[in-house]
DNA sequence: AAGTCTTTGTAGACCGATCGGTTTAGACGC
DNA sequence: GCGTCTAAACCGATCGGTCTACAAAGACTT
């Protein structure tokens, strides 16, 4: 079987750098042609279903890397050490600020109703996924899932107001207090030893 | 001197909501046409700078609308007062979470590299308001500066997720949250009596 | 090993539709 | 009837998407 001279890994995470610098309707053919060096052709070799499909595959990819390094240590791991992991590998996978989150992104604009249900996915089983974690570390049910919803809520918007004037240390004091808030949250609702 | 007979402050909040609804990019003028109800022809005559215009100008009434409601009373009015006022007009201009915020999605796509300017000005100037009302109703510099961040960034995060998961109550429990959490603030540094 | 076939991938010309934007003919209020 | 405003025909450019011509690389035949 011949090999693709560049393969669709190759492709995709360079593609997905064109929708989080257009978004999806402004990342027409040729910008992705040029930012990917991969002409149009070769491009609906790979994806035939054009845009919608590479999307689709981006937001799949994503979600993979997130439900691999994220989500599944939170729901199966150690709670302590999955949340701790949480908030540094959310560090470098977002650089720091400077880098959005092109789910989010995408559930702002029109292409949400191409994609809503995989966006609803992403966002659901992250709340739900750290919401039981943090049960699983002694937290409350009800103040867990509040302090879920707010920590996946934070991050959206610490990125979002990062871009907005231009200085990524938002994020990163954004995502200090969450950790800290994490902290104070289990430290006062385990129970007293 | 003849009127229009649509005037043009009717049809700003229309082309507004079709950048909401589509994005910058994906507003084209067959969708803000029938949107609107306003032929091509004459929001080119209203808007002779065609697209640009119309969400420059549409920034600029989102901005004079914060300004009036919202930073200036944080910056001049009774600071508890000027507080609890912002957490009812908030809520009710995002129409509790069912509504984005333009000037973040903005922020978001490329559309930010046209008013780049505007968006970090009001970003800025909402932090800025809120964090100088927060001192002086008693906060301390820092925690204020700190708090006011979190505030403007929770807003954006919630309609992100409010969207994303279709459920607005996200919306309104991420404001319970900021307003709690401001009085909490205020009551803890606020001098003792 | 040379020559050809087949399969796979690439480049870009090409397509109709639609884009943002302009022009123009005429409707309508004064 | 004059000047303002509207509707829509019209423009070149570009959109997403298709198609074709061909390059590259085994596999098969001899």
């Amino acid at each position: 079987m011949l090999r693709l001279t560049r393969e669709k890994s190759d492709i995709l995470p360079l593609v997905a750098e064109a929708f989080r610098a257009f978004g999806y309707e402004g990342a027409s053919f040729s910008q992705i042609t040029k930012l990917t060096g991969v002409s149009k052709g070769s491009l609906y070799h790979v994806f035939p279903g054009g845009k919608e499909q590479m999307a689709a595959e981006i937001l799949a990819g994503i979600n993979g890397w997130f439900v691999k390094n994220l989500f599944e240590p939170l729901e199966t791991g150690e709670p302590n050490a999955a949340l701790a992991h949480m908030w540094t590998e959310i560090d470098r996978y977002f650089h720091a600020g400077g880098r959005i989150c092109l789910v989010g992104a995408f559930a702002l604009d029109a292409t949400r109703e191409h994609f809503r249900a995989a966006i609803h996915d992403y966002f659901n089983r992250w709340v739900e996924a750290l919401s039981r974690c943090l049960v699983r570390a002694g937290a409350e049910p009800l103040a867990a899932s509040a302090f879920a919803e707010h920590t996946v809520l934070t991050i959206q918007g610490g990125l979002i107001l990062a871009r907005a004037i231009h200085d990524e240390a938002v994020f990163s004091r954004a995502l200090r207090r969450l950790s800290d808030s994490a902290e104070a949250l289990l430290a006062c609702q385990t129970p007293p030893h």
